[in-house]
DNA sequence: TAGCCTATTGAACACCCGTTCAGCGTGGGG
DNA sequence: CCCCACGCTGAACGGGTGTTCAATAGGCTA
């Protein structure tokens, strides 16, 4: 066990537990406390509080992608709630759903990440036999992706109010499973009693070339 | 046409389209400024900040209540966007989008508003047999909105970058046509092949009482 | 040992914010 | 005509922020 780990790493360490909590946006000084350590020394490691920023995402992109954590459906919390779990990773797991709450380019490179993870996952369950193929199998498991971590995003505490590190992997395996029956079915039986209105689209979108059908927005 | 309404209406108008454009949090003197205004007459007309923001909360509740605007499927975007048309309704509209993406108990009572509304939609779509009734239409009207609305979250520019409103419909929509195609197959050609996992997971749910079946995190 | 580079601090600076407050002008009732 | 009440302003206050900077301590090299 390391007792202390060198002063950046602890600064970043910090940060991300703090920016997890707070929410980004939480004071330099904050960090600078959690890590036993003066708020000038933040910006002589790491230049700028943007800096530092940036510093962590690179973190959290690191450590989701060697976790090859995926998030697809079963209301998306599910995988998360495993890794969570994993007790050092939660921070990086809250960094990572302040990111997405707040934006910014890693929220954008954050859903690739996880919507091509989720394209390799849908293609084994197609060769398997449990998964009915799609005619755009990127578009599907981008639209799976942003709809399962989107979903998460709504039931996130407000920005600044805080969020419970201890308590990350219970709410999110709780939040998974309200969530998992209603979805379960939406994938199991159609929502829509046929293909008309799909066929439809298609046809129109194949002959039309750029735009797609006229206004009339979907079921419902 | 109204030359100068009063100046407590022409604040939160200012107020509402500040907060859309650079996110809530935007400072106050810059909406004093929208409003051709000093800062302290805000102060003295909603008391503080944070009243200010709850009057901005009430007047989007009110405005989407009265549009009584849906916001399902097809990506979601469609009906926000030809509300969003309706030039007056464009700073609602953004505002309502940067709520939903702060949080705050104004978030969690429009997707409650969303889901209510869709599920009377779902209601006509299956009396119609258009679409498949569920076993629980309550919590798939509500799975179905937090997708369409989280969905749409995840696209939205970050906190502090500019929400450009004379560009919003034009954006709602082309987000609501990218992402209708995929979202249009997902509900009409299962995702799984048969409803073993569905069965599976209704079955151990009504045995077991409170608590879901295993961790065994739904498919892909 | 002398010199130097790096890590580190704490005070200070400059800025921005929400909020307060004394005072201005003006219009209407006595 | 006076005066009060009210809408309203602009300057100021107090707190919090990111960042700068001179100064200190400590280890490494020469």
């Amino acid at each position: 066990m390391e007792l202390t780990p060198p002063a950046d790493e602890r600064i970043l360490r910090a940060a991300l537990q703090r920016f997890a909590v707070e929410g980004l946006g939480a004071p330099l000084r904050a960090v600078a406390q959690d890590a036993g350590v003066s708020a000038g020394l933040i910006i002589h490691h790491y230049g700028s509080r943007e800096k530092l920023l940036e510093a962590c995402d690179r973190r959290a992109l690191k450590v989701t992608r060697e976790s090859k954590l995926d998030v697809m459906s079963g209301g998306s919390g599910a995988m998360l709630a495993q890794l969570a779990e994993i007790e050092h990773h939660a921070p990086v797991i809250g960094y990572v759903l302040r990111r997405l709450q707040a934006g910014g380019p890693l929220a954008r490179q954050l859903v690739d990440d996880f919507a091509a993870d989720a394209l390799v996952y849908l293609e084994q369950g197609t060769a398997a036999g449990l998964i009915n193929p799609s005619r755009d199998p990127e578009a599907r498991a981008r639209a799976l992706t942003q709809m399962a971590l989107g979903s998460l995003l709504l039931q996130l505490p407000a920005q600044r109010e805080p969020l419970d590190l201890t308590e990350l992997p219970a709410w999110l395996r709780s939040y998974s499973e309200a969530l998992s029956a209603p979805v379960l079915e939406i994938y199991s039986v159609p929502l829509l009693t046929d293909t008309s209105m799909l066929d439809a689209y298609v046809a129109a979108a194949s002959e039309g070339d750029s735009a797609a059908p006229t206004t009339e927005g979907a079921p419902s």
